[in-house]
DNA sequence: TGAACGATTTCCT
DNA sequence: GGAAATCGTTCAA
């Protein structure tokens, strides 16, 4: 199957795959490319945690659409995020972009983030990740395709691969759809919503 | 027209 | 472990 038609399946079918996957930012000051360890899915209207939950508006207008385009967001008034449409054209399925593994251009991003933060945690986190390679609201619907602005491309296939619920919503927190290279470094700490449910396994480290 | 609330990060104790 | 920072989107009236 090639990566446009994965791309076409819904997000929890996609996320695993995206690990691993290369993302590469090219501006004026040079190009930052990031192997995405940690992914989010959102399936539709749905899933009661999806920004498209309440159907289409003029934020989410871009989930609607094809995919291989990006959705940014702003959260919490001060925090950009992206996520990787996927699913049929209208499905609003997405994919958000949790953490990756800084892969090119390490000054670039440490100068967006500033001067003490550590290799690993460059892009560790869903708001860290835009900021080391430079995403905004200006990028809200871009294409991914190789060689745009932002581009997403296939990379190895892994299989240390971890599966748990989803960080910081609190509808649907018990749906397993958040993904990760399992071990990694560069996986951001996990810290469930406030308002959602217990654990189902509260004692597991790896939850 | 107004108020509540985030798919968060960072700094402080 | 707790709270602040900060603003667009959504929902109620």
């Amino acid at each position: 199957m090639s990566w446009a038609d994965w791309l076409k399946r819904p997000g929890p079918d996609v996320a695993p795959m995206l690990l691993g996957a290369v993302l590469t930012s090219r501006t004026d000051e040079g190009q930052v490319a990031v192997s995405l360890t940690e992914v989010e899915a959102y399936d539709g209207p749905a899933d009661p945690a999806s920004h498209a939950w309440r159907g289409r508006s003029p934020r989410n207008a871009v989930m609607f659409g094809p995919p291989g385009f990006l959705y940014v967001y702003l959260s919490y008034g001060m925090h950009w995020c992206a996520n990787v449409v996927t699913g049929p054209d209208g499905a609003a399925s997405a994919v958000l972009l949790r953490a990756g593994r800084v892969v090119l251009g390490h000054d670039l991003a440490r100068s967006r983030r500033g001067p003490g933060v550590a290799d690993r945690a460059l892009a560790r986190g869903p708001a860290c990740l835009t900021r080391a390679l430079a995403i905004g609201r200006t990028h809200n619907g871009l294409d991914l395709s190789p060689g745009h602005t932002l581009s997403l491309e296939p990379g190895p296939r892994l299989h240390a691969v971890s599966v748990g619920p989803r960080v910081g919503v609190s509808r649907a927190a018990e749906v397993p759809w958040r993904f990760w290279v399992t071990g990694d470094e560069t996986v951001s700490a996990y810290r469930r919503s406030p308002r959602a449910s217990p654990p189902p396994v509260p004692n597991d480290p790896s939850w």
